[in-house]
DNA sequence: AACCAATGGTTCAAATAATGAACTACCTGT
DNA sequence: ACAGGTAGTTCATTATTTGAACCATTGGTT
C-alpha cells in the first residue's frame, strides 16, 4: 500500500454517521502509527481534502473536494445523467432506487430517491459505502466484475454484517453464476437484516461493469412476484442508464434482458 | 513536497476547461518525470479519485469525489449555506456574487450567482482557482490572512495574470495595508483585464480568514460610486457568512463594517 | 494538589518506499 | 521501414516515509 493510498484511505473512513474525526480515533481505525496518520492528516489538511475544528481539533473533509465534484460534474455530470432516471423509476415502483459506482472494492452511493409513499422506509445513507459481498448491488456489480477483481474479493475477508451474509467464498461463487444468469441480483438480510433489495450492473465504455441500479425495500414488501414485477423496469432503468453514462451493456446481456421485457417470458425465474 | 501533496496536486489541474488529461500532458504541466507521475495517476485511479477512458486513455476526476462531497455537504454544509446568501446579494446588487474558500495559498470557488440583468455578464468559472495577489477575493484573504501566509505568498513568484496584476512584494504589501484599513478590497483588471470586483473576507470559527465573499462586474461597470454603493450590503453580506459558517469576524473589523453601513459614515472612502 | 488517563502532536535514526534515466510497446502518418 | 507521437515499465540509486519513544495539554478522580 503507497502511501497515497494510505493518505487517500482516510478520506473513506468519513460518513454521516462519522462527519469528523480525530487523530486518536483514525489511529484506532486504521491501527496504523500516531506519527504516520498525524503527517497524512496534515498534508490532507494543507491541500483543502481535510479541515480541523480549531476547538475539538477534529477533522473533517475540506472544500478541496467541492471544487473537484464541480468540475467533475460540469464536465461527466454522472451524478446530473442518473439523478432523473432514478427518480422516475423510484416514483414508478413505489420503492427506494439508488445508483451505485464501483470503486476499488467497494460501492460508493451516487444518487438516491425514495418516493416514501408507504408507512415503512429503508433508511439509506448516501455517504456509507457498500461492501461487494453483501448487497444486491455489490452482488450483481461481483458477478459481473473481471476475474481479477472477483478473485480478489473472494479471496479476502467476507465480513458478516448480518447472520444472513454470505461468508463462504465457494456459496458466493455459486450464488455469482446464478446472478449472471438471471442477468440481475436479488439479496435479503445480507447488509441489513430488514432490507430486502434487487440490482442490476451498469457498464462503462468498454463494457466493463461500473456499478448497479438498485431497488431497495423492508423484507415484508420485498415478495418475490413483487420483485419479479420490478424485473423488468429495472434492467430496462439499468439499460438506459448504461447508455446515457456513455457505456455499453454486453451483447449477451442485453440479449437477456430483453427476453426478460418481453411478456412471453415474464414467467421465467 | 510530500508525495501525498504530489498526487493531489495532479487533480488541481482538472477544471471545466481542462476536464481530462493524459500522462503526456500532466508531465507537461507538472514538470516532473513520467514514472513518477503515472504511479501517481494510478493510485489515484485505483482510489477511485480519477478514472481512466478506455479509448483515449486520458483521466478525468473519479466518482470518489461525489461521495465525499456528499458527506461533507450533509454534515457541513458550506455550498448550501452559501447558495442563498450568495443568490439574494446578486439578485440585490445586479451583478455576479461569489464565495471563494482559502485551500493552502489559492482560493477556491465554491458557489457563485448572476441575475444576469445587463448585456455583459463576467464569466465566471466555479472549477478554476484563484491566485491570492490578483483578485479582489484574493487580496483580501491576503490583507486578512496571518503572517505566515501573506510572507509565504509575498516571498513566493506572483505571477502577471494581466499587465495590472501586482508583482512587486512591497506595491502589494502597501495594497494589503490600504485593504485592512478600508475593511475590504476593490480590483480592476488584475485578473481578467476586463473585470472589476470588491470583495470582504469569510472568517472561521478561531477567527481566521477562511474565504471571500465577492461582487464581479465588466469593468464598464465597475465605477468607484457603484462599488461604493454596494460596499454595505458586500460586508454585511459577508458578516452573514461567516456567522452562518460558524465562524466570527474579528471585532475591530466588525465595528468598521457597522461604522460603514451605518448611513452617517458613508462618505469614507 | 497530586495523579492518572486521555487527548494531540513532535523527534530522529532506521527502514522502506519513491524516484527517474533508460527502456519497451504501441499507434499514426510518411 | 521509419519518424514522432502516444502510454507504460524496470531497477539501481536516493530520498522520503516510518514508528518507538518522547513531550504538552486537557479533564476527570482520589
Amino acid at each position: 500500500m503507497g502511501t497515497i493510498t494510505k493518505a487517500l484511505d482516510l478520506l473513506g473512513y468519513f460518513s454521516r454517521t462519522r462527519p469528523s474525526i480525530g487523530l486518536g480515533e483514525f489511529v484506532r481505525l486504521t491501527g496504523r502509527d500516531k506519527a504516520t496518520v498525524h503527517r497524512h492528516l496534515v498534508e490532507l489538511e494543507q491541500n483543502g481534502f481535510l479541515e480541523q475544528d480549531s476547538v475539538t481539533r477534529a477533522y473533517r473533509l475540506g472544500p478541496a473536494i467541492l471544487r473537484l465534484t464541480s468540475v467533475r460534474e460540469s464536465t461527466f455530470p454522472t451524478r446530473a445523467v442518473l439523478r432523473p432516471l432514478v427518480t422516475e423509476l423510484s416514483e414508478d415502483l413505489d420503492e427506494l432506487v439508488h445508483a451505485s459506482m464501483l470503486q476499488g472494492r467497494i460501492l460508493s452511493p451516487i444518487f438516491h430517491a425514495d418516493p416514501k409513499r408507504h408507512g415503512t422506509q429503508v433508511s439509506f445513507d448516501e455517504a456509507e459505502m457498500q461492501p461487494l459481498h453483501a448487497t444486491a448491488s455489490g452482488l450483481v456489480v461481483l458477478a459481473f466484475a473481471d476475474d481479477a477483481l472477483r478473485e480478489a474479493v473472494l479471496a479476502g475477508p467476507l465480513a458478516a454484517h448480518t447472520d444472513r451474509t454470505i461468508t463462504d467464498p465457494e456459496a458466493l461463487r455459486a450464488r455469482l453464476v446464478e446472478i449472471r444468469a438471471a442477468g440481475l441480483a436479488r439479496a435479503a438480510g445480507g447488509f441489513d437484516t430488514e432490507v430486502a433489495s434487487q440490482a442490476a450492473p451498469l457498464f462503462g465504455a468498454s463494457g466493463a461493469v461500473i456499478g448497479a441500479l438498485s431497488v431497495a425495500m423492508p423484507s415484508g414488501r420485498g415478495t418475490d412476484d413483487r420483485l419479479e414485477s420490478f424485473r423488468a423496469r429495472l434492467c430496462a432503468g439499468a439499460a438506459r442508464a448504461t447508455v446515457s453514462l456513455g457505456g455499453t451493456v454486453p451483447p449477451d446481456l442485453a440479449a437477456l434482458w430483453a427476453a426478460v421485457s418481453d411478456p412471453r417470458d415474464t414467467k421465467r425465474a
